[in-house]
DNA sequence: AGCAGTTTGTTTGTACTTCGCACAAACTTA
DNA sequence: TAAGTTTGTGCGAAGTACAAACAAACTGCT
């Protein structure tokens, strides 16, 4: 399937990037021209309606601190491509005055594409600009399979997709478990999925498809639907934190997803939380993985004689312990303990105050959320005004691991900072 | 068209700083004006003068990859101002053409003032433009003691110093060991000086001296002198390792130094590297300073039976290696090894890939960083691309941090982002 | 010595974007 | 109906980077 001709938007295809241009490159010095200011100034209105919702441009030019007719300069032009609609007018309050306009994203507008690739299991969607998920298609391959046919399967699964957008959509984002250099749309690693090792994933799909393609790693396409749509929204500073088979996490500070070089930063299971402790399969000793991962859980759960112990899960832990099980009570307890080892080692080092769980530690809700906060309270050095909040995504987190793949595209089409 | 009611978060005004234009307020949305647009390239040229030494304007142009009047206009008003000074002409090279006269910072343009201030010990200097220091003064205090009498001592001193400068200082910058509030210029804790627990040194300094006063702790203060002139010149992302009686670290993140809330990031001491370790002066078990620290030091060579174990450091330990002691070499190896553990969970957390070793470790010169790297480099998962270095600073740590210290008015009066 | 070629720094006008002011449109209230 | 209020737009001012042209100051060759 090929996309011919795709929209153009006055916003363009992504350049010397505003991100780049407002940061600098190493040794070498980059100034911010007129045209990037302008860049900057969009993206920073569009996610503004991102967190606030429908605005006019009155209230957008109040909340922004800035003239009117810069707001109406800014978004005029994209109301005019059809990427912002204006709503219709809401009623003017007891002090009367002109009823205001609310400007949002045009749900006519092209979407975005997205896949959520795991071990085993691929899922590919389209995602509007406000969020909505259409058309999602769920495939399975095999982890240890050939590459060929893992590639039939994913181009397949797209394509079936990809069929029910009305306009070329903007992108595909690609939110995929192991280890990946995004600078090079690389799939770099995944042990649970050989398959994937070494796989060139960004060109080929390009290719194939005829559409932008970005890829980051599954933890950080979870901070980016955090921030789009969930709890992360309107954040300034957080971290997701996936557990499960594996570990990982991602960043969110000063209002820029911390990538590191070629993305890798956030390999927070290989962290070492006991340097005397168990093999880990990188290698060595002590990862954080090791004592707050979904293994260590099943061996613990065997070696307490719980029944089932290859099925245990936080959700079952939280649920024994409700029903007056000492066992589940205590294992959830030192889970939620080990879990928050690694949390505690991220605030002391960013002081991040913010943290959204997901994965396994998420399928006990509020109750391993705020045992895990309790404990990471007990340990952290206190300070003046430090408030650690953990809290869990609501919203699923296949739909939040999908937002966050479209919303990689945003990022890069649309320089929308998420 | 009807929009559905989404919620609102609160939005700030406008902000005339620069780092917070660029960056957004949290959930603030903040746009960047045409007046902060010349800020933000005004302290990039600056900046690249410091990293690249004098140029010519058509130089920089080049650099930038700018229009040669563009430079004209950002460096006329600061050279007609007298931060920048143009220097004699350099001759053409064999193609011809008129020669170049290169820019740099004024000798003649005031300096800026700098506290160094340890648990007994204060120093304060004047610090030029292009990084001289002179006028330096030193003094002591009771750690122990009387506020008041603390308070003498760092005016007195203070007022040595700054009384051999012939025009007013630009401003003075504080590093100090402990916990710092930078937001609010109070030393919040300092174990080792329990004088200056909750001080609001700032504010007392300002009032003083009538001059802006900044604040940040030791080990951001050794990395702004790093990033400034020192091995992290030039560097977009590095992190400054100390390590003593206790352990510090601080972040130059994507060409910004990385502070976090307050100013709490980088309190790596208190990362947890043995979850059943031993008891940490700050209540929690197994923190990373129980086993990398000089105590730690101390204790083991006194287990060991060597001479003299409460004045053992890297450096003896290195001295006593090269001379073939056993008991040293491997003292030392053990002492780096757990020194790697700190780095290697940073180099998982945020790929910075650069260290800059500063205090006892730096001691050790470039053998105990040569260890240190060869640990890191053993646990580290691997990666493409992916180079490690460990660093130690040659130019002496007391400068480093006084000159990090005024590179904290830097960083604040000329908007040069360090 | 004179000329062509090259490079630097400056002058002048253009382009991009935000800011400020004024006005018309569209409402509420007395 | 008139006064007051708010929204969105038109127009000119202000700040800053870009582009073209020119003069100054040099090198190398004939």
């Amino acid at each position: 399937m090929k996309f011919g001709n795709q929209p153009s938007y006055s916003l363009g295809q992504r350049s010397a990037s505003t991100k780049e241009a407002l940061a600098g490159e190493g040794g070498n010095v980059t100034l911010v021209s007129q045209s990037t200011l302008g860049e900057i100034n969009r993206g920073r209105v569009l996610q503004a309606l991102y967190d606030n919702g429908p605005k006019s441009r009155a209230e957008l030019a109040r909340l922004a601190g800035v003239n009117r007719t810069t707001i109406t300069g800014i978004v005029q032009p994209m109301i005019e491509e059809g990427l912002l609609v204006e709503g219709d007018a809401v009623p003017s309050d007891f002090k009367g005055g002109k009823p205001a306009r609310p400007i949002y994203f045009n749900p006519e507008a092209p979407m975005l594409g997205a896949v959520l690739l795991l071990p085993g299991r691929i899922q590919t969607c389209l995602v509007t600009l406000s969020g909505e998920i259409k058309a999602l298609t769920k495939a399975e391959f095999d982890p240890h399979g050939d590459r060929d046919m893992f590639l039939t399967t994913i181009k397949d699964t797209l394509s079936v997709t990809l069929a029910q957008a009305h306009q070329a959509p903007f992108g595909i984002g690609i939110a995929s478990g192991g280890m990946i250099d995004s600078d090079n749309g690389v799939i770099l690693a995944v042990n649970l999925a050989p398959v994937l090792t070494g796989l060139p994933l960004v060109d080929i799909l390009q290719k194939h498809f005829s559409l932008p393609v970005v890829i980051d790693h599954h933890p950080r396409a979870l901070l980016v639907g955090d921030r789009w749509f969930g709890p992360g929204r309107g954040q300034r500073t957080f971290a997701a934190i996936y557990t499960g088979e594996v570990l990982g996490g991602a960043f969110y500070i000063d209002g820029r997803v911390y990538r590191g070089l070629a993305g890798s930063g956030g390999e927070l299971g290989h962290t070492v939380v006991q340097i005397d402790g168990e093999l880990c399969n990188c290698g060595k000793h002590g990862c954080w993985e090791t004592v707050a991962a979904l293994p260590w859980l099943r061996r613990e759960a065997a070696r307490q004689g719980m029944e089932n112990p290859e099925t245990v899960t936080c959700a079952r832990l939280v649920k024994g312990a409700a029903e007056g099980s000492e066992a589940a009570d205590g294992l959830l307890d030192r889970y939620t303990r080990n879990v928050a080892f690694g949390i505690l080692n991220l605030q002391q080092t960013l002081s991040l105050n913010s943290y959204v769980l997901h994965g396994d530690i998420a399928g006990g809700g509020v109750d391993a959320a705020e045992r895990v906060r309790q404990h990471v309270e007990r340990l952290v050095r206190k300070r003046p005004n430090q408030e650690i909040s953990i809290t869990v995504n609501g919203i699923g987190e296949g739909h939040t691991a999908l937002r966050g793949a479209a919303g990689l595209v945003l990022s890069s089409h649309l320089k929308l900072v998420i």
